[in-house]
DNA sequence: CTGAATCCTATGCGATACTG
DNA sequence: CAGTATCGCATAGGATTCAG
């Protein structure tokens, strides 16, 4: 069975709770990583534990600011672990959760389709600027 | 090779260009469908092809207005295939290209994984909001 | 029926300054 | 070092109205 033809299956019995983002999983799922720096971070942290700053660097285009929020999420999640070592200066690490080790997976299918396809995205839409 | 280190090995690649967005396969599709529509608008299609206000119907609460801008980004990138039928009234059905019929791969992994670890995933939440 | 146009609000997110 | 607090802008996105 082709993969879209489940995936349609699914989303026909998404339909009967009307979708509802409290009880769809994949909605609320979406809603907490379908942001902007979530699913960075977790392949940031793939790479292994990190500090703050060593995150903060490895993505150089977040603030501190989301950086904290974000982590903050993918904690409350489960995906992350935040480990202080109380001295001073204080030190943060931050690593993935079982959990967020086995959403790696999906992750990565993810990326690779981006990789693989990428060129064809691109072409796509240079044939629609032309029109 | 477990999925979180090659993931964590594809990260320190992009590192190297700085995770420009414009080159940087993964943030430039993450912009574009990692929004709140897109991947639901893809499976909904996954489901076979349907018109503007089917689809209206099969995702309740979005509006007209998203509806409309988000199956535009869809169809630049190529995943979406729009086709007119003059008549009047006008008809317009949607429906997935190849491509689309393709991402729907990596998407369904993201779907069973929301599934399979809705529980836990709630369960730390849970945990959190106690501490 | 399928949009386009306009208006308005909510919030995502960066910048900056401050704290233990 | 690892945040928090406050501000302000830009964008997302809903509601409504108009048009072909």
């Amino acid at each position: 069975m082709p993969a879209h033809q489940e995936l349609g299956a699914k989303f026909l019995e998404w339909q009967r709770y009307e979708l509802d983002a409290e009880r769809c999983p994949v909605r609320n799922l979406l809603d907490r990583i379908g942001d902007r720096w979530s699913m960075l971070l977790l392949a940031a942290l793939s790479a292994g534990p990190k500090r703050f700053s060593a995150l903060n660097r490895a993505v150089p285009d977040i603030s501190k600011r989301m950086l904290t929020q974000t982590l903050r999420t993918l904690e409350t999640d489960g995906l992350v672990h935040r480990e202080v070592t109380p001295s001073v200066p204080p030190s943060v690490t931050y690593s993935l959760t079982p959990l967020g080790e086995d959403f790696a997976g999906p992750l990565l299918g993810l990326v690779r389709w981006a990789e693989t396809h990428f060129a064809e995205v691109m072409a796509a839409r240079a044939r629609m600027d032309a029109a």
